[in-house]
DNA sequence: TCAAGGAACTAGAACGTTCTAGAACTCCGT
DNA sequence: ACGGAGTTCTAGAACGTTCTAGTTCCTTGA
C-alpha cells in the first residue's frame, strides 16, 4: 500500500514532515529528494524510505517559487486541430529527457490566444512555444521581448530578436507534390488552398511557382478552401461541376482533402481513377487503410524536437545563430494519386 | 505601450516594485489587485497605475503556494481523442465563471494516466477530473481517498466514497438508435462495438436490449470495432461480406462510424439507400454536410458542466447525495438513417 | 467631549521549497 | 597531535504572495 494519506493531521505531507520523521533537517531532505550530492548513502536511504511511508510528494509551486529557474515550457495549441495534438505529444516526448516540463494551454471557442498566453505566463514559464500562432506579428514580437518564444509552423518575416520560428518549406512541399503529379502526367491541376491559416500562403506560392516551372501557368487554379472537411467539400463540389474538371486537386491539408475524397466519392467521381487527390501533413488521417492518402509529409518528431532545442538552447544561454529552422517535408505516395484517366 | 518589460534589473516585476511605486505597503497592493475591500477608491487607482506601468503580473504559483486553495482543477484527457477536446473546451468554459483554473495534463503515447495524474498532483490541483479514464478501478479509489475525482464518461461499479461518476446513459443511447431503426421498419440490425472502450459494454447492452425487446433476439449481431475509422471501416468490411447483410449498423462512435460509411461508399453499397448507418456522440465530424451523420448525441456542454459543478461543488464542502451523474443522450436524426431497402 | 466603531493601511509571519553559510565530523599525511 | 581537505549535515534566509493582528485615523452619536 505506498500510497495511504499517510499524515495525522488532513494535510498534504511536506519537507518539514519527511525530516522529522526521519530524524534530519529538512535542507537534507530536499538534497536526497533532488538527487544532488551532499548525503551520506545510509542517510539517503533512511530518508527516502520515510518518504515513501508518509505518502510525500514535492510541491512543484514551492519549489519553483524558490528555485530561479522553473523549467517549464509553456505550450500553447488548438484544442480541435488533431496536427496540434500530434505536436503536442512529439513535444512532451522531446522535453522529458532536456529535463523540462510541459504547461499546456488550449486555444478553443471562447478562450483566445491572448487568454491562453497570459495563463502560461501566470505560471511562469521558462519560454513558450506557439503552435500555429494567429497573433499580429506585433504581438508576438512584444512577447518576445519578455522571454524567448518559439513559433512553430507559422512563418514570420524579418527574424524579430527574440523569436524563434521552426516550420515546414510548405512551398516546397506543395511543389513535391506538383512535380509528383506532373510526372504521373497531369497537367490541369487546382489548388484547394487554406486561405489566411499559417502556411497556406507559402503552400499557394509553392504550388503557382511549380506550375509555372513545369510550363503550366495558364492552368493554374485556387479554389477558396480551409482546414476543415467541410471546406475541402466544398470546394470539390465547385470542382466537380466545372468544365474541363482538372486530373488532380492539391488540398491544403488533409482534414480538407478527406472532405474532398468524400465529396467526390458521393458524387461518384473516382479517386484516383477519374482524379487524384494530394493532402499535406501525413496526419494519422491519412494513413488510415481506407483513406490512404497521398500526402505531404510534415515530420512531427523533428519539428517537435527543433521546437524545445530551440526553446532549451536559448534558455541555457547557448549563442544560437539563425532565428529560423526550415525543415524539408517529404512527398508519401500513397493510394490517391495515379496517371490522369 | 502597456508591457513595456519595465523594472530596471532583468527580473519580473513584483507586488513589492509595485509597493514601492506606489508609495505604499505590499498588503495593500496585495488587497487591491486581489479586488479585495480594504483599500480607498484614490489608492486603488493610484496603486494600479502604478501596476499597469510597469507592466506587473501576480505569480501565479506564489500565489498559490501562500493562499489555502489553489482553486484549480486538474484535467486528464486524450490528446488523440476529439470527443475529449470537445469535453476540455466545455470544462474550460464552466469553470471560468466558477472561479477555477484549469490545468491540462495529457495522456499520449509515451505518456500514461499515471504519470498525467502525477504531474496534476505536483501542481497541487484541488480536485481531479479525469476523462475517459482507463486506470483499475482500485487505483482511482485510492486517489479519490486523497482528494475529489470526477469521473467522466466512464462507469465505476460501487460507489466509492469520494469518487463523482458523471457519463451518459449510453445503455438508453444505444435504444434509442435501435429504436429509431426499427421505427423505420429495419429489423436486421448489427452492431460494430467499443471493445474495451469507456462505454462500449453499456452501449452493446443498450442494443442486445432493445433488440430484445423488439422481438428481434435472433438477429442480434455484435462485430468487434473499435473507436477509430479504421476499425470500423474494418469492420463494414467483414460486414459488406456477409449474406444477408443487415439493412442497419450502429456503430460505437462517430469515428467509427464514418470508417463504416466511407467503406460502404467505396464498396459500392448505397447508404442511406442500401444500408443506414447511425454513429454516437454527436461530434464535430457528425455534423459536416457531406457527413451528415444520424448518431446519439452526448450532450458535451452538459457533462462538462456537471463535472465542473461536481467538483466544485466537493470542494466548497457542499453535502452532495448521489455519486453518480447520468445525462440522457438523444437521437439526433440526419441523413444516413431511412427505411430499408 | 468622548468613546465606539469603522475604514484605511501596515508589520510581520506564514506557505513549502531551495540556497548560502558554516558547523561538525571523518580521514589523512606529517 | 595537528592542520588541512573532504564529506555530511544544519540553521536560517530567501522566493512572491496572502493572512492575521494590529495601528492609525476618521466619523459619528450621545
Amino acid at each position: 500500500m505506498p500510497a495511504t494519506p499517510a499524515v495525522p493531521n488532513g494535510k498534504r505531507p511536506t519537507l518539514a514532515d519527511v525530516a522529522s520523521r526521519a530524524g534530519v533537517s529538512t535542507a537534507l531532505v530536499s538534497i536526497v529528494m533532488r538527487g544532488a550530492k551532499g548525503a551520506g548513502q545510509a542517510t539517503r536511504e533512511r530518508v527516502l524510505q520515510a518518504a515513501r511511508e508518509i505518502g510525500y510528494r514535492p510541491d512543484a509551486r514551492a519549489r519553483l517559487l524558490r528555485s530561479h529557474r522553473s523549467h517549464l515550457l509553456g505550450v500553447q495549441f488548438g484544442l480541435q486541430h488533431p496536427f496540434h495534438s500530434d505536436l503536442v505529444e512529439g513535444i512532451y516526448a522531446a522535453a522529458e529527457p532536456a529535463g523540462y516540463q510541459i504547461a499546456l494551454s488550449a486555444v478553443a471557442a471562447g478562450r483566445g490566444e491572448q487568454r491562453a498566453v497570459e495563463t502560461l505566463l501566470d505560471d511562469r514559464c521558462e519560454a513558450l512555444i506557439l503552435l500555429g500562432p494567429q497573433a499580429p506579428a506585433a504581438r508576438l514580437a512584444e512577447l518576445a521581448g519578455q522571454l524567448p518564444v518559439v513559433s512553430v509552423a507559422r512563418r514570420l518575416r524579418p527574424s524579430v530578436p527574440g523569436l524563434e520560428v521552426v516550420r515546414t518549406a510548405d512551398d516546397e512541399g506543395a511543389g513535391q507534390a506538383v512535380d509528383h503529379l506532373v510526372a504521373l502526367g497531369h497537367r490541369d491541376i487546382a489548388h484547394i488552398d487554406g486561405g489566411r491559416a499559417p502556411g497556406a500562403a507559402d503552400r499557394r506560392r509553392g504550388y503557382r511557382t511549380a506550375m509555372n516551372r513545369h510550363g503550366l501557368g495558364e492552368l493554374i487554379r485556387i479554389l477558396p478552401g480551409g482546414l476543415t472537411e467541410e471546406e475541402g467539400a466544398e470546394a470539390a463540389r465547385t470542382l466537380s461541376a466545372t468544365r474541363p474538371r482538372p486530373t488532380a486537386v492539391l488540398a491544403f491539408n488533409d482534414r480538407c482533402a478527406t472532405g474532398v475524397l468524400d465529396l467526390f466519392l458521393r458524387s461518384g467521381v473516382a479517386v484516383p481513377g477519374g482524379i487524384s487527390v494530394v493532402g499535406f501533413d501525413d496526419s494519422h488521417l491519412a494513413r488510415l487503410a481506407h483513406i490512404d492518402l497521398t500526402t505531404v509529409g510534415q515530420d512531427v518528431a523533428r519539428l517537435a524536437g527543433l521546437a524545445v532545442g530551440r526553446a532549451v538552447a536559448r534558455l541555457e544561454g547557448a549563442e544560437i545563430p539563425a532565428g529560423e529552422q526550415v525543415i524539408t517535408p517529404r512527398l508519401v505516395v500513397r493510394g490517391t494519386s495515379a496517371p490522369p484517366p
